[in-house]
DNA sequence: TTAATCAACGATAAAATCAATCGACGATTA
DNA sequence: TAATCGTCGATTGATTTTATCGTTGATTAA
């Protein structure tokens, strides 16, 4: 059980938008390659968060992508959930009709209704508490971690290699 | 992103397992009769858990499983972990070496030794935090539970069931 | 208006993972 | 000794993930 490496991707490309002016933007290939990505798989990345209104997109020469939300208004967790989806993690495969721990005939649909089915129930619990860790911290909050904690240099030829594309 | 069936199976299966005598134990094949699953596959969770000492089997004829630990020593978390295995869900593959947060040709070792890479310590932090809830919760608690909000005929029957093959 | 650049999208392919089966093996019991 | 049962490894098929390719349509610069 793992995240897909998107969710990677698509946390570490935010951070480049983030001082990203309004009437400016940053290209796919930019991103891929100062990150050493795909550039094609990476675009995939950015268009789940485009859909889910994390980034704007720009077509065209001169295009490319920015954020659409202040950067405090965008969460770990929204970004996880525009690159994974909604579906829960566990998720109950209906064991059975005489699978004692609901009404025969009735499969499990009780279970993903989060009714009665106390073990899927844990699961969602369990995985909710993640889930408010992850709506807890912003992208605000990454970059202001970033430039505490950052040798300098790492920030300036961040800055560097993007200020030069624009 | 999500667990396996495995863990479905694993945590229903051990239900049925709680109230088995220590010289007694359930056979695969009532366990997966019961709830309708394969035979073989079922076996090979059982494996995991019994690799982990959550259960223990008993080979030969009238062979099986059984708890081989008190229910209120085995968590939800227990189970997953034997299951899943203890990787992270969220895993830094490294962004190449021109990633600004880190240092060059240092790779994202430092990523996984829970260093300085900001993103990757609040993927875990997050996931920590489901894991302490499936921590928290056990399969004695489990029973209690559904003892608690099973019709009893649900419960009667899972227990005439495993009574008549023991 | 034309050419070049770029995001969006769908089809496809390759790789990895998951679900499930099969067969051989060793242990246990009757 | 024969039947039963858990263990283990190999294998298969299905699904998911990762990545590429080619087309389309929007935008800009020439």
């Amino acid at each position: 059980m793992k995240y897909s490496v998107m969710v990677e991707y698509a946390l570490h490309s935010l951070v480049y938008l983030i001082d990203v002016p309004k009437n400016e933007s940053i290209g796919i290939k930019d991103l891929s390659e100062f990150q050493g990505l795909s550039e094609t798989y990476l675009s995939k990345v950015l268009g789940k968060l485009s859909k889910e209104g994390i980034v704007s997109s720009v077509s065209g020469v001169k295009g490319g992508y920015r954020l659409n939300r202040k950067p405090e208004d965008i969460t770990f967790w929204d970004v996880v959930r525009a690159v994974e989806g909604e579906d829960p993690i566990f998720q109950c495969k209906n064991i059975k009709a005489n699978f004692a721990y609901q009404n025969k005939n009735q499969k499990c649909e009780s279970c993903s209704s989060q009714s009665n089915c106390t073990i899927n129930s844990v699961m969602l619990e369990a995985e909710e508490h993640m889930r408010n860790y992850l709506r807890s911290k912003t992208i605000a909050w990454l970059e202001e971690e970033l430039l505490r904690t950052l040798p300098k240099e790492q920030i300036e030829e961040a800055k560097n290699f993007f200020k030069k594309t624009i």
